[in-house]
DNA sequence: CTCCAAGTGGAGTACCTGTTCCGCTTACAG
DNA sequence: CTGTAAGCGGAACAGGTACTCCACTTGGAG
């Protein structure tokens, strides 16, 4: 006697007007986490939904839940561009685009920022792909300074370093420098470039330790504990 | 008959009770903004001053109030930085420090951090020290350009994409790895120098438009619009 | 010593956000 | 068409913070 579920077609399991209404609010909590942040209130996410606020919790019990819902399909295109940076014949070429294109995503997107910088470790899906992406990443630093065009002290933990960074500056100056960060990442490229570290200022004052995979790794966790602890204030 | 108010000798004009309880309560800021930045709730506060949550209210009616109070002191070391700077002989030397300094600033105190980045408008009493800091800047870009050691095209509206950067590593890094920050500030110095500008990486990539003076002035005053609208969340 | 204005502390109010509970509605299998 | 389990919405509860009010205490002038 009727066990309910009709699944109308795709394994999904849920209700027409269910999955209807699933939909409505992972596409309204994309907007008020791309303005407002990962730490955005779920009412004003229910609101926009038009969707009562149980209806969300319901969907999606925790909040990282729905974050994951939400930042899928950007997490996959954040892992496909490494491929195409390998794509990319020139390593140098291919390198400086990938820190461009990374960078590019942080812009605009308040949330996605927040899941690149502090969130990887709090969201246990995207661990995965991150970690595959950083591996890439290394191939694609070898790759360039082999060339001889990426410094040889560059190592694969400078690129949080460039996120944290860019992050800094795209939420500093908002919408009302929305380009600022280009001219951050162009500085670093510079930085980055091997005769950069062969000129005689980069000889007198060598590079300081870059922090180690463990340091990157206790770093992100503490941001989402503090995340735990409290989920107001941060900003 | 009875005016009251016995001004023991200084001016405050507070009753002698009230002065102590007035440096508790900066005391107190003092530790728990350091900790957790300016927007930290004011009942740790008053509760770390041991003193009653009204008799904060009655002393530092707005929260600015406070910080003003607190970081003052700070930002006299601030202007007085680019004053060393200027007495340093060697130009470029003097710009490098300087700029290792401001950044230095930022470090451990996650207060001052947010003061730097995010609030100069916010906090009219410290407008003036900033306009005059941001000039004396000006002037030690100057002379380090005219030296050759400066990139022609770096302008002082870097400054705040420098600090805002570095604010992004230092508190995204946190005490996990505290001293990442080093290597950004090497790596963009090292940018900033005339032979890096000169490089073929740099000529083949020429550096995109700073944001300008009045682009800044917008992107401080905005992250104030943010923080009256709600004092909550940020992180 | 007396007196009172300055000062105090904590309870009280208001607001915001997260999270759960529960009675009502509805899709859809039979 | 009908029954029922899935789904729904909003009220209610909980916790945390900003800010105020007011009855009580106390420094210090005279």
């Amino acid at each position: 006697m009727g066990q309910g579920c009709g699944a109308t077609g795709v394994g999904s399991g849920l209700r027409a007007d269910a999955e209807r209404n699933r939909l409505r609010i992972v596409e309204a909590a994309r907007e008020v986490f791309a303005e407002e942040g990962i730490d955005a209130p779920l009412n004003e996410v229910a609101r926009r939904a038009e969707v009562g606020i149980a209806t969300l919790f319901r969907r999606f019990p925790t909040r990282d839940d729905l974050v994951t819902a939400v930042f899928a399909d950007r997490m996959s295109a954040y892992a496909a561009a490494v491929d195409r940076a390998h794509a990319e014949p020139d390593p140098w070429l291919g390198f400086c685009r990938y820190l461009e294109q990374v960078c590019a995503m942080q812009v605009g997107d308040r949330g996605f920022t927040d899941v690149m910088t502090q969130s990887f470790p709090r969201f246990r899906s995207f661990e995965a792909e991150r970690r595959r992406s950083l591996d890439r990443f290394g191939d694609l630093v070898t790759r360039a300074q082999q060339a001889g065009r990426l410094r040889a002290d560059f190592v694969v933990e400078d690129l949080p370093l460039l996120l944290m960074a860019n992050a800094g500056v795209v939420s500093g100056m908002g919408d009302a420098a929305p380009d600022a960060w280009r001219r951050l990442v162009t500085y670093l490229v510079q930085a980055f470039a091997a005769e950069t570290a062969e000129g005689p200022v980069a000889t007198a004052q060598p590079l300081p330790e870059a922090p180690t995979p463990r340091q990157v790794a206790r770093a992100l966790a503490r941001v989402q504990a503090r995340a735990a602890r409290g989920p107001g204030r941060a900003q």
